[in-house]
DNA sequence: GCCATCGATGTAAGCGCTTACATAGATCGC
DNA sequence: GCGATCTATGTAAGCGCTTACATCGATGGC
């Protein structure tokens, strides 16, 4: 302790200047207005609030903290002015080009504003979930996009007893009581079944994503029950297929559902992977789609179009759900309560794979 | 100020316990002490030093903390501990299946032991590219998994003046001053390309992602360019189409390429978007695949091996190059240098598109 | 029975930053 | 020419947490 430090600090500095020792620390709002002969305060002011100090000084702050590599470290300021500028959003997989864009679609929109995007992928799992959630709020989300609603009621209450802002994304139940930005899964299938009624189907397959613990499956499987219902018809059991959204499922769930007397003239997928798999296999069994067997998929991945015969779907805009949800959320964070906003509405899309059942 | 309030303190606190105005403050740490009977620090111990403090003491900060919705506020102990748990991911984008599988993988991997993954696309632009990574320093990730080599020098210069591990993916050059996961781009396409030569094709066509700026890319076209030169072949100018990676792209590359004389008996593309793009116009302009034209993609994405005929292409394991991202990046947090890693080796995978040439 | 030892808990000093308030020149009206 | 006013800058008090160090009983050896 021979050194002229006025301080007993125990921590070396930096700022110390001693060439001595380890790793050099990063260097702090301190160093850099010793460095610019200002005061700290002045620093700061210069990265938030640039306008109230003198050109002149502005400049040669900036320039030293350029020259130092310096710049605002997020976890002091997010402490000291109590706001993190991070969001969270929550989502099943990104194995699902859906959700995928929703996420693109939300960090882009987030980072214009210099917000960032924390992620978390649940896997379909409501405690995994509602742990992420958790894990976020710790972290300091000022707001969160959860995709669905039919998570563990803690989740949303530890949400609410934040008062943050959060959305729910890919539902829109007319009564939710959460915020949503998303469409209405019931009337999108039953729209999807009616496409199928009206061409003159009667007997009508399903091969669904486990509907278990997902809110957005369970209503697309009543909006085709309904729809059917309403013409006298059911979904035979044999001719109900509930497992993983893969091309692989969709591919022998077809083939199953085939196998059976009778069989089904028409095929309603829960997505295009589901779909793309149906198709494919039935054309692999030398059917002709939508001659001999009509398929219909939901969401109009990428590839949908392009597949021959291109495949009969609804078309939903998932960058724009993300852009939605963005934008919900920007607007709760600047003070405004914004109105709620109108569903999306998935638009059919008629293309190869659907026409009049041949038997 | 008639109140027994020892010190002036400004700011109006929850811990006051006053009924009167706004939004509740969220518990702090000393609010969970004061109500659990014990000081600050035994809070803290209990939840990062649990087996310091006694067992029934332990329990009542818990339950305490349990009732009061209290968990640490990771601002406030990432300044404490200096330790944010934060690590970034920088790609170009989640639209392409192959990078969301990647985070998905280190999402996963992280998130095991505690770990945030910040997010960040820049689409292909060096510059955005270069943005979020200060950004995320700015944050303060402890370690960064970087999608490609080829960004600005400053780039890499900030991550290192931070001294903070970070790692590249995708690439794989052996003399790379970096250090990377992922496999070596040029031999990848030099053997896709010798798979096609030993088939007897002369004539082959490329279609390709932009080479600027994506230093994988540009290693795949050389890879090809050099296995034809080693058997005096080269490319025909009208034979390589550069542009975005889409099926569109690939389908009108395609129709251009056979409208030249002669056309290519073979087409290498650069990865399986632009494949099946190519595959689907082939077949769209009465072609037989691989009869007349054969046709390679590359990643093995998952709808390759569905289609008819399935692709052949290289398979790559891209959630592999995720975890092994994650373990590596955690290995360095934990302070050992590892071993570089060793190259991935994408292996070929002969499919239905390719065959020896009709003509 | 007394002192050294040890384990459990408390005290307080920061971590790097923002910002209300204080201060000190400069400007201006009369 | 002097006080009022204003603007640019500085001072210092936190933000919520962790942790080195201090403290204080309890334990145990002799």
């Amino acid at each position: 302790m021979s050194e002229r430090d006025p301080k007993p600090g125990p921590a070396p500095r930096a700022s110390d200047a001693r060439p001595v020792s380890g790793k050099p620390r990063a260097p702090r709002a301190v160093d850099v207005a010793a460095a610019a002969e200002v005061s700290i305060a002045t620093v700061s002011r210069v990265f938030n609030n640039p306008e109230k100090v003198a050109p002149a000084i502005r400049e040669r702050v900036l320039a030293t903290a350029k020259a130092m590599g310096w710049m605002p470290h997020a976890a002091g300021s997010a402490l000291a002015r109590r706001r993190t500028s991070i969001v969270g959003a929550v989502i099943p997989t990104l194995d699902n080009e859906v959700f995928a864009a929703q996420v693109g679609a939300m960090q882009a929109a987030f980072a214009d504003r210099g917000i960032t995007l924390l992620l978390s992928c649940f896997n379909y799992d409501q405690d995994q979930a509602a742990h992420d959630v958790q894990a976020m709020l710790a972290r300091g989300v000022e707001a969160l996009a959860i995709v669905g609603e039919a998570h563990r009621p803690d989740l949303f209450a530890s949400i609410q007893a934040r008062h943050i802002p959060y959305v729910v994304t890919y539902s829109h139940r007319p009564d939710s009581p959460h915020p949503c930005i998303g469409f209405d899964n019931r009337q999108a299938f039953h729209t999807i079944a009616r496409h199928l009624l009206d061409l003159g189907h009667e007997t009508i397959g399903v091969i669904i994503q486990p509907t278990a613990g997902n809110d957005r499956v369970s209503a697309r499987l009543d909006g085709v029950r309904a729809a059917l219902a309403e013409r006298g018809l059911g979904i035979r059991p044999q001719h109900l297929c509930e497992g993983e959204w893969s091309i692989d499922f969709g591919r022998q769930s077809v083939r199953a559902m085939l196998a059976t007397d009778p069989p089904p003239t028409a095929v309603i997928c829960g997505n295009d992977y589901l779909a793309l798999g149906a198709l494919l296999e039935a054309r692999a069994m030398g059917l002709s789609v939508p001659h001999d067997l009509s398929i219909t998929g939901f969401d109009d991945i990428a590839i949908s179009r392009q597949l021959d015969p291109p495949l009969t779907t609804m078309h939903v805009d998932n960058h724009e759900i993300g852009r939605r949800a963005a934008a919900y959320l920007l607007a709760c964070l600047e003070g405004s309560r914004p109105a709620k906003l109108p569903p999306l509405v998935p638009t059919l899309i008629r293309r190869g794979t659907t026409a009049v059942p041949h038997t």
